[in-house]
DNA sequence: CGCAGGTTTGAACGCAGTCAAGGATCGTGG
DNA sequence: CCACGATCCTTGACTGCGTTCAAACCTGCG
């Protein structure tokens, strides 16, 4: 975002923003709290879901560097926020935010296209969750994995680090933990993948794996 | 959208746009085709969908009079769109878009709102598509029809008329038709709804199946 | 070493899907 | 006006995928 603005106004910028970490697992947005503010991740990661009265979770994405978070809210937060592993990030009051979109104009075209983006993504994902089989959920997680490198390449093996547990991933896909567990053993066992530690996985046959995530077998 | 320009300007507003129609089924939006165009539907309803390559649908969203379409898109439309019932639709060329932005600075505030509380929907649909059940989805689904009425009152009885075939809501909730069918056929036995019928559906007790949307059952 | 948390694996269940037949509803043409 | 066919919807029987429940297995850490 920050791409956006001069060098020369940075100090502007810091003006109107504050900075925080937030500890691994350690909430930092409330579901259905007033929204007051705008974060950006500036270092670590963090994970956005949504509950269920009944405890039930939806993770509806994990954020990185560089991320936006809060547009989806009007005057109130549709997700709740969490660190994964510890995060930085800096906090925009909504106030302070228009301070800026005044300043400079363009800001607001810059949070627009954020907010397109992450739309386009979110139709991928709703169609993940209503009619992709499990196999191709987590091959299609693996390959997004992927393409969160600097360098996505899906024609050598790639070695991918999973930084959030099984219980995230699921929540993510919309399946159970053993389900996860299982079909990352299945791959496996067919040679797509080897998987050298718990977070540790490399994919053997990152084109064969995304031909599973887009539903091609 | 119209309502942040003045009527005066409208002049300029129908400059930069074209008006058309779109007969019952008929397609305007080719989900991967580059995207040239905003839309705002004017008239009658539109659906929003996904595909995968073996045919397999998500329908992402219902459009109806006021909305905007193709924020979900950057280079191109990460979406299929078809009318539903015949369509009225204004289109608004990227260029010409960026005019108008340019002459009504607060339009590009208005577009990035549009694209918030589309990205607040679609963490709900997430949600349900995740981790609700049948029932719930169904439920779900009743209720936010309810809150498209002008006036949303669940104390009372409502009625509903639902222009989208069977197979439309089966791919909007990540059901089947079947699915779809039974569980209301159930919701019927249980007085929770008549069906007077195919399209036109009364909710006897909108409160308990607001309950059963939430998965309190 | 022993415990705790997360993960993997196994066996059985159940919800939603699949396959298939029967019913409505509507438009068309005889 | 009714018969016919097409299309969509409903209902039933059965299957199967992913869940649930439960036990074993790591791995790090006091």
């Amino acid at each position: 975002m920050c791409s956006s603005i001069d060098d020369c106004d940075l100090a502007i910028l810091a003006n109107e923003s504050s900075r925080m970490t937030v500890a691994d697992g350690r909430s930092f947005i409330e579901e259905g709290a007033p929204a007051n503010d705008f974060f950006v991740v500036t270092g670590g990661r963090v994970k956005l879901f949504t509950l269920l009265p009944d405890g039930r979770r939806q993770i509806t994405g994990f954020a990185e560097g560089g991320h936006f978070l809060g547009l989806a809210a009007s005057t109130s937060y549709a997700f709740g926020a969490e660190a994964l592993g510890g995060a930085t990030l800096c906090r925009f009051p909504h106030a302070g935010m228009q301070r800026l979109t005044e300043r400079f104009p363009n800001l607001e075209h810059r949070l627009r296209e954020e907010a397109s983006r992450e739309l386009a993504l979110m139709q991928a994902r709703m169609t993940l969750l209503g009619r992709k089989t499990a196999r191709e959920r987590v091959a299609t997680f693996l390959i997004e994995r992927c393409q969160h490198l600097e360098k996505p390449d899906l024609s050598h093996p790639v070695e991918l680090d999973l930084p959030m547990p099984r219980t995230d991933i699921a929540d993510y896909l919309g399946l159970t933990i053993e389900t996860v567990s299982r079909i990352l053993s299945a791959f496996k066992k067919e040679k797509l993948i080897s998987i050298r530690s718990i977070t540790h996985i490399t994919l053997l046959m990152p084109e064969r794996i995304s031909t599973i995530a887009e539903g091609m077998e």
